[in-house]
RNA sequence: GCACCUAUAGCUCAGCAGGAUAGAGCAACGGACUUCUAAUCCGUGUGCCGGGGGUUCGAAUCCUCCUAGGUGCACCA
């Protein structure tokens, strides 16, 4: 596809030598508005070296530009060279690419031969997956369709916290309380009620959490009974898990938690205290940390245990032995962020250099309108409720408005779940958000559904107008503004989905299918598309077309599902 | 106490590797379906960009101090 800014870039470079190539481009900027141009090039910068005032250096740059097939003219306003776009050309470039690439539209070989390891989700084994999980699952999801989608190999790793001494209570509190038929009825809940109560009571009872950690030690030293009891607990768990995954149609390659970690520590230790980074400190193993401002990161606990400092980097010595990653991501909450410069500074202080190739990619707070997410208080939403009233709120409407849909219940599905996605991937990654309903289950304005519903509406004038994409089309006749702007948009994309890629941030690619749904519905309404010229409709069915082709694009690469008709 | 993050319209948020008049959605009000799906579109307005100082031709954007809120700081993960 034409790149437009670097033909913009070595216009420039033919009038001023003064600047290299690259300095141009990072120079070059987008004007506030179109219709001030598709490229500007501010002349500040230059107003020192050529004595002359930027509105003049502007002027005479821009008087010498001659004629170019890709831009329609450049002017000066005021200390700016604006360059417009010979529109036709735009059209054109985009609409034959999206024509030629299809579902490949924006998608590149950057990632050839990289290895990239997404670690995502990774709830706690015999909790609820909640509302507070939703973050992680959905980021992660969708950064490892995007890192896959610019062609690397990627792996999807949900990292399950099925070991600590958690376990050891869960243990000791089914081996006191349990009943394995009432737990097999309704897991997460009965196996929740004895690791509260064991909590509870441990407050009263400190013995209570000298035997947990008690279980725990016999749970890493292979104990029969302590193993046996965990694997149990871990299966009926990954079950209920299961449910959730299968409604957000997420998949892992590795369910490598915790546990699985557990046999490959020792030699971790014993690399700490061959490279001497290792110290006893209250009878427990640490790394100091202090010349880089940070506590301690603690190994192995008084009693010999390990912790999850200890997992994680024993994990990350495997992913790079197992997977050689290029780069090795973590999509966990930011209040770990402490956690994961320690670690990753361990792993670094080891010598490895991969270190820096460890990327936490941290995310803000949920919260509900009465306080912070607390299990054991019982202030939880669970997620599974989230997704199916947003199922059923979905088939309400269509019960309203369209009763006759085919897939009903299919496409109530797609649309409610994809809302609930679409709006956790609007937002930075980093902000905190209060939890609410209305706000979860309202579908008007920048949501899923309203883009989901742009996509319909594309593919039905498709079917109506048989439009067929080997046909050829004059994309000439393309020249009314929203056909243009819209052509812009669908221009940008690619870059788009580098951008998010880049920042580790899907909300870009949120944001701009948003605004290409928005142009699109504008267009829909002011202007006919099947319409009698029979080129006329071919042409503007062809731009149809691409805009439906890279919005299910756009929302699969978020983990959502475009349907044909809602 | 120390560290990190956040602060933009009534609400939720974009914009922040500096640039031309600070933008959306929601909410409110008014309008558009005998015509391609009205989950749509069009119109109406609101801002000491948390505050002070600095760097710069130019700051919502960079630096610094302060304020408010959040998070984290050794045997939980």
């Amino acid at each position: 596809m034409i790149d437009f800014k670097d033909k913009v870039v070595k216009l420039i470079k033919n009038q001023i030598n003064l600047l290299s190539e690259e300095e141009i481009n990072s120079l070059i900027e987008i004007p506030p508005s179109y219709e001030m141009g598709d490229y500007a090039f501010p002349t500040f910068r230059l107003a020192k070296e050529f004595k002359k005032s930027p509105n003049l250096i502007a002027q005479e740059l821009a008087s010498k530009f001659t004629e170019d097939e890709n831009f329609e003219k450049v002017e000066n306003a005021g200390p700016y060279v604006n360059f417009f776009l010979n529109k036709g050309k735009l059209v054109e470039t985009v609409l034959e690419e999206i024509k030629v690439k299809r579902d490949e539209y924006g998608s590149s070989n950057i990632g050839q031969g990289k290895t990239v390891i997404v670690e995502f989700s990774s709830p706690n084994i015999a909790k609820p997956f909640h509302i507070g999980h939703i973050r992680t699952t959905v980021i992660g999801n969708s950064l490892n369709k995007i890192y896959k989608f610019l062609g690397y190999d990627t792996v999807a790793i949900n990292h399950l916290g099925d070991y600590g001494t958690q376990f050891g209570m869960l243990i000791s509190a089914y081996k006191k309380w349990g009943d394995k038929e009432v737990i097999e009825a309704d897991p997460i809940n009965e196996l929740l009620k004895l690791y509260v109560r064991f909590n509870s009571e441990a407050e009263e009872d400190p013995a209570l959490r000298e035997e947990a950690r008690y279980w725990f030690k016999e749970l890493e030293d292979g104990n029969e009974e302590a193993v046996e009891l965990w694997q149990w607990i871990r299966d009926i768990s990954l079950q209920e898990f299961n449910r959730v995954y299968d409604l957000l149609n997420i998949k892992f390659d590795s369910y490598a938690g915790e546990s699985f970690y557990s046999d490959k520590m020792p030699r971790v230790i014993k690399e700490l205290e061959e490279k001497n980074l290792l110290k006893e400190s209250k009878g427990a193993q640490i790394v100091d940390l202090e010349p880089y401002g940070m506590p301690p990161a603690l190994i192995t606990k008084s009693d010999g245990s390990t912790l999850y400092t200890t997992r994680d980097i024993a994990a990350a010595i495997y992913r790079k032995e197992t997977y050689n990653f290029h780069k090795n991501l973590y999509v966990v909450a930011s209040q770990q962020n402490l956690h994961f410069k320690a670690w990753i500074k361990v792993v670094e202080l080891m010598g490895y250099d991969w270190a820096e190739d460890c990327i936490h990619i941290p995310f803000g707070m949920v919260s509900l309108e009465d306080g912070t997410l607390s299990t054991r208080k019982g202030r939880v939403v669970f997620l599974e409720d989230v997704l199916k009233k947003a199922v059923e709120s979905t088939a309400k409407i269509i019960e309203e408005r369209n009763p006759n849909l085919e897939n009903k219940e299919e496409v109530a599905k797609q649309v409610g779940i994809g809302a609930v996605l679409f709006q956790e991937l609007f937002n930075q990654r980093i902000k905190d958000y209060v939890f609410n309903w209305d706000r979860t289950l309202s579908f008007d304005g920048e949501t899923g559904p309203y883009v989901q519903y742009t996509h319909a509406r594309a593919t039905s004038l498709l079917g109506k107008g048989e439009f067929d994409l080997d046909e050829n089309v004059d994309y000439g006749l393309l020249k009314l503004e929203d056909e243009v702007n819209i052509s812009r948009l669908l221009y940008d994309f690619p870059n788009v989905v580098l951008d998010a890629c880049d920042k580790n941030e899907p909300y870009f690619i949120t944001r701009h299918i948003v605004e290409i749904a928005k142009t699109f519905n504008k267009y829909y309404n002011s202007t006919p598309i099947l319409v009698d010229d029979i080129n006329l409709k071919k042409a503007r069915l062809s731009l149809v077309y691409s805009v439906k082709t890279v919005i299910k694009t756009g929302l699969g690469l978020l983990g959502i599902e475009a349907p044909e008709k809602m």
